[in-house]
DNA sequence: CCTTGTTTTGTTATGTTATAACATTACCCA
DNA sequence: TGGGTAATGTTATAACATAACAAAACAAGG
């Protein structure tokens, strides 16, 4: 293919950045490159040290927490907090605003599989919110823990 | 009342330890009950510090940690990973089994309200493992960030 | 009882994750 | 082109969590 994957979605990153007057920065996109060829969930210290011996020799974590910090609020990449991992978005090529994203986090392979929250499960929740007249700040995710199917098996 | 909401709980957590043949021992009483008394959110240095000015001077962090462990594993206390805080469960009077729990996280106050995942959506998360063939292994918890009412008024 | 295996607790040290604070540089735009 | 804002560099340290091993408490059969 002309263009990788990687490149396409750096692409639309760039693009949802400038129409919410946001800068993409070298350094951001660098480590979101790091993020999409990796694939999988990673801490901000492994990151940190594919940047160090990638792009920027002597960078310092707050480098790596800063990148992290404005991927995540721009809806590039998500915070595994059970985990303490980061990971790009699996949806950004798709148009649909999510509403509420389900992590599948297996405890034996270290993979992770995104899906969309379902539909009723989100009117449920907004319905619980609306309830107790909770304003929601962040979109909601849900970090389930368990085995993936292969380690399931095995 | 004679008996105190929080001796009720312990009693409680207490008969269910019995059942399943573990040992709520002193020392994982009263940090449960540190956790009762002040009802909120606390991370385990808050807990540390209190349980070393209460019930042992020279505690240390494994301590704190181990009881923690062991009370979040009996469903008796909760972990929120996205604030490094543990809560004593609201609901451990009460009979049914968790399928789901949902936290809403006040980010001003600091407050938490803790409500049963709603039916629905313990179904359609079911089916949405079912389908990749994914096996849990704990209870699910959705962690939502925002306001709650009081603050969101103000 | 006593002794033997297991669980719990004590203790020291250290690993891991994340941020405060302030200096410097780059960028935007009037 | 100067002045404000956003981003990055840099040093230090705060906050969260666990490894590893020693000692004590417990429980259960002989």
């Amino acid at each position: 293919m002309a263009v990788s994957r990687t490149e396409q979605i750096l692409n639309s990153a760039e693009q949802q950045c400038r129409k919410q007057g946001v800068r993409m920065t070298p350094q951001r996109k660098q480590v979101m490159s790091l993020m999409l060829e990796q694939g999988g969930p990673q801490t901000a210290y492994q990151l940190l040290d594919q940047f160090k011996a990638r792009y920027q020799s002597n960078a310092q974590p707050p480098t790596m927490y800063r990148a992290l910090d404005f991927l995540v609020q721009q809806g590039l990449a998500h915070r595994l907090s059970s985990t303490n991992q980061y990971l790009a978005c699996d949806h950004i090529t798709c148009q649909h605003g999510h509403r509420g994203t389900v992590f599948l986090l297996c405890d034996q392979c270290g993979g992770v599989q995104e899906t969309p929250m379902a539909g009723a499960a989100v009117d449920e929740l907004q319905q619980t919110l609306d309830e107790v007249g909770f304003v929601i700040q962040r979109e909601p995710l849900l970090e389930v823990h368990g085995r993936c199917v292969d380690c399931a098996a095995s």
